[in-house]
DNA sequence: ATGGGTATCCCTAGTTTAAGGGAAAATACG
DNA sequence: CGTATTTTCCCTTAAACTAGGGATACCCAT
C-alpha cells in the first residue's frame, strides 16, 4: 500500500485527486490540505507517514518551493511530487534542487499523476520533456558549462585546423591524428604549429586552456 | 524529413538503427560510423547537416562524451541523442551539460528510440526515471557543494599531489612546478606518475579530461 | 599569371613528458 | 617501537611535442 499526501488550494483538483486516490486498490490517503501552515499544524495529528507527497508549488503564504524541504526533513525519505501551473523552468529547477522527485504541470491527466507516482515509488524521477528542456539549460547556465559552445572559428582557423585541433584537445596525440586523417605525421605538426601562431599560444596546454576559456 | 546520423562503434546495432530509420518516412539517414575520429574526417564529405545526431557514449578512443560539443558546434542547433551501455548519473550529467538532448539507456527498444527522437524534434528533452533520479542527484551535490577544490581528493590523492595536479591542470610544466613547490624535477615528475597510477591515465591529455570531465 | 591561402610532405634540433629502476628521510599510527 | 605513508631525490630510456628551415601542388582572385 502506497500512501499518499496531498498539499493542493485548489479544492477543486484537490477534490479530484483525493477521489482518484481514494479509488486506487495499492494507494491509500493519510492527509489532505490547502496550505503548508496547515499541514504543520495537523501533521503530527496524522500520524501516519506518507510515502509520497503531491505539493501544489502556487500556493499563498509559505511558498511550496520552501515546503520541499521542510517536508522531506520531516518525512526522511518521502517522494515529493510537484505540481506547478507554471512552466517556469528556474522553478522547476529549484524545486528539483530542493529535493523534489517529479514535475508535473497543470492541467495534467490523473492517469498521467498515477504513472508519476510509480515511477517515484521506484526509485525514478520524472519530468514533463518541455520542463526537463528548461531545467538542463538552467542548469546548465548555473554551471558555466558549454552547452554549443564554438570554440575554434573564432580564431580563424581553417576546416582542417579545426579538425586536427578537436582531435589534439580531446586527447589525441600527433601520431594518432596522423592516423585518423590519413596524412602523415609532419602535416599534423604543420597543422599545429599554425594553428598556434593563430591562436597566438606556444604548447598544448596553453591551447587547451585558452579554447577551453579559462583565460 | 528528419536528418539523423549516427556514431556507433557496435556493428549489430548500428545496422539495426540504420535499417530501421531507413524504414520510417520521416526519417532520412545522413552518416553512420562508428567513431568519433571516423566523423571528424568523414563530416565534411557527408555534406548534409543532421537534425538530430545518436551518439553513443561508450566508444573507444575520442570519448562520446567529448564528441557532444564537437558535433555540436559542428551542427549548431543539432539534437543529440546519447546511447549509453551503463546507467552512470555522472556520465549522464555530463553528458547533458555538454549538451546532449535526451539520454537512452541500452538496451532499449527502437520504438523507445523514435519516441525520443520525435520529442527532441519537438525541443523537449527525455532521460528514463532512474537516470533522471541519478542526475538530480549528482546535480543536488553540485548545487550544493563549492565544488571546485575537491575534485582530485576523491582519487585519493595527497596533499602534495592535489597541489602539483592542480599546477599541472592549469598549465604548468614539471619544471615550472618544481620552481613553485620548490623541488626538484625529479620529485615532481615522481608526483605525477603516482597521481596518474592513483588515476589510472597514462598522459597529462587523459588526466585532465578525467578530472574536468567526470568531475 | 602572379600572389595568397590551403594542404601536403620532409629534415633537424631542442624541449617536455612518461615510466622504469632505486633510495633516504620525515611523519603518522597502532 | 616498528610499519606504512608521504615526501624527497637520483639515473635512464623512450616517446611525444615545439619549432625552425624548406618544398610542391591546388585553387582562387586580382
Amino acid at each position: 500500500m502506497y500512501l499518499i499526501g496531498i498539499i493542493e488550494d485548489d479544492v477543486q483538483l484537490r477534490k479530484t485527486m483525493e477521489n482518484y486516490i481514494s479509488l486506487q486498490q495499492d494507494m491509500s490517503l493519510v492527509f489532505s490540505c490547502n496550505r503548508i501552515e496547515k499541514w504543520i499544524s495537523i501533521r503530527q495529528d496524522a500520524g501516519i507517514v506518507p510515502d509520497c507527497v503531491l505539493l501544489d508549488i502556487g500556493l499563498p503564504g509559505i511558498s511550496g518551493l520552501d515546503a520541499i524541504s521542510i517536508i522531506s526533513s520531516y518525512y526522511p525519505g518521502v517522494k515529493i511530487l510537484v505540481i506547478s501551473g507554471m512552466e517556469d523552468p528556474l522553478i522547476a529547477w529549484q524545486a528539483m534542487m530542493n529535493g523534489a522527485n517529479g514535475f508535473l504541470l497543470k492541467p495534467f491527466r490523473l492517469a498521467e499523476m498515477q504513472k508519476q507516482i510509480e515511477i517515484l515509488k521506484s526509485g525514478g524521477t520524472v519530468l514533463d520533456p518541455e520542463t526537463m528542456t528548461g531545467l538542463i539549460q538552467t542548469a546548465r547556465t548555473r554551471f558555466n558549462s558549454n552547452g554549443s559552445t564554438d570554440r575554434f572559428h573564432e580564431f580563424g582557423l581553417t576546416q582542417r585546423e579545426i579538425q586536427v585541433a578537436e582531435l589534439l584537445v580531446a586527447g589525441s596525440s600527433y601520431k594518432e591524428i596522423s592516423t585518423i586523417l590519413n596524412v602523415s605525421y609532419t602535416t599534423v605538426n604543420e597543422h599545429i604549429k599554425n594553428i598556434y601562431k593563430k591562436v597566438k599560444v606556444n604548447s598544448k596546454m596553453a591551447f587547451i586552456n585558452r579554447v577551453s576559456g579559462k583565460n
